[in-house]
Order: C-alpha cells, then sequence, then structure tokens
DNA sequence: ATATTATATGATTATATGCTCATATATGTA
DNA sequence: TACATATATGAGCATATAATCATATAATAT
C-alpha cells in the first residue's frame, strides 16, 4: 500500500505500514534483542550458545526469539535437539548495522 | 567509543552505543512518533498544527515532541507564542524514511 | 493589569513490556 | 522405556510507556 495525500499536500503514512514500521523499531528498540541479533549478525547461534554470550536466562533468550522470529527477522534449522539460529532480514540487520556503526562513531 | 571482541573472537558492543541505539529506535516504535517525525520531515510545524494534522490532543504531542527533543531528533524555533517544530538528526530521518518506503513496498 | 492564545508540565490511569520460575515439548541415546 | 539435553511455553510480577486531565507558564495585545 502506498501512502496517501490530504488537502495540505502532506503525505500520511497508512495504517499497515505504520503499524509493520512501529513493530520493526520495537523489536530493535530492546537492548536485549540488540544484542541477539548483532551475535547473530556475525554467527548462527543456538539458543544456548546465545544465551551464555549474551549472559541471559534461557528462557529470556527463547521468548526474544520468538518475537524475533514472528516478525521474521531470524529463521532457524534444527540439528538433533539444538536449534540455530540466524538473521533473515537483510534490511533490517542492514538498519541495525548501519546505526551501530553510526552511534559508536561519536 | 568502539566495540570489543571476545575470546570467540565475536564483537559485543558496548554499554553506551547499545544505549544511544536502543533509545534512537524507541523513538522511532511508537506510532503517534513516526507520524510526528514523518510530518515534519515533510513540513515545519507549530504543535496545534501537528496536534490537528495527526488528530491527538495537544498535550500528547507536546509530551511527544519533549521526548523527541530530548534525544536531539528535534529542533524548535519560537515566534511570538508560536513554537514551531523540525527534524534536527539527518540520519534517523534517512533511517525512518528508508524503512517506510521499504514498508510501503510490500 | 487583564485577557487571550499557544505550549509545557505534573499526576493519574490503563496497558504494554521484559524477565523469571516452573513446566512442557521434542529429539536423541542407553 | 527411561533418561538426558535443548528448547519452548504459560503465568506472575515489577517496571515502563502512552494518553489524558487539570493546570502552569510564556508571549502578546488591549
Amino acid at each position: 500500500m502506498e501512502s496517501k495525500q490530504n488537502t495540505d499536500n502532506l503525505t500520511v503514512i497508512d495504517e499497515e505500514t505504520l503499524f509493520v514500521v512501529s513493530q520493526t523499531f520495537k523489536a530493535l528498540s530492546d537492548p536485549t534483542r540488540i544484542r541477539i541479533l548483532y551475535l547473530l549478525y556475525q554467527k548462527e547461534c543456538s539458543v544456548n550458545e546465545i544465551a551464555e554470550t549474551v549472559q541471559l536466562k534461557q528462557t529470556t533468550v527463547s521468548h526474544q526469539l520468538r518475537f524475533l522470529k514472528n516478525l521474521r527477522l531470524v529463521k532457524f534449522r534444527r540439528e538433533g535437539t539444538t536449534i540455530f539460529y540466524s538473521p533473515d532480514d537483510e534490511h533490517v540487520m542492514n538498519t541495525l548495522k548501519e546505526s551501530i556503526n553510526h552511534a559508536s562513531h561519536m
């Protein structure tokens, strides 16, 4: 869906786009999820690997992964009892990487 | 501040960068703030203009503007009793615009 | 000084969010 | 089957967030 214009020639964002955009940024608004995504950006990881690396409970990581999975920001593959996660949205990962670079050079 | 590396050669984001990045994305995670920013991106606006355009109470807009002002995402100038707001962070505005374009072409 | 207009602030309330615990599910192995 | 390991889920709690109301502040005009 494209955006519409009102009588002042101002473009207004349609509801669906607004929802998708805000949800995507919400995913990136939490330090824990940023840590997880940035880790996966560098290396495909199992749930426990993530928990150990970012120093969080396994359940916390699992809940956050479900959140990211629902937004299709990560994908996974199974290997026995282990599940490996990796990024699944190039645009969002580029946005995150850019913002980290921008913020860390200040 | 730059990021460090742990023993697995994984880059870990430093706390300050993590805070700045998450705060910035938090600003973009709320539909109301997105509407306001996207409006200001197109046209410098007074508080009441914003409230009318996005159909929100004046106080709601004022609170959100304070939030955006604290993060230096918007700036303002006074003209009598009227205060005009406009964007003040090119990088964040580009990120927002890109994401809106990306989401609206799906 | 008083009134008017525009904006900002503080307190309150309802809802959302993130973490944790206990437990469930799934896969592999003895 | 029974057990171990890895991951997922649901409930509860503490905190954060966004909107609203009432009110305060600031600038201007009469």
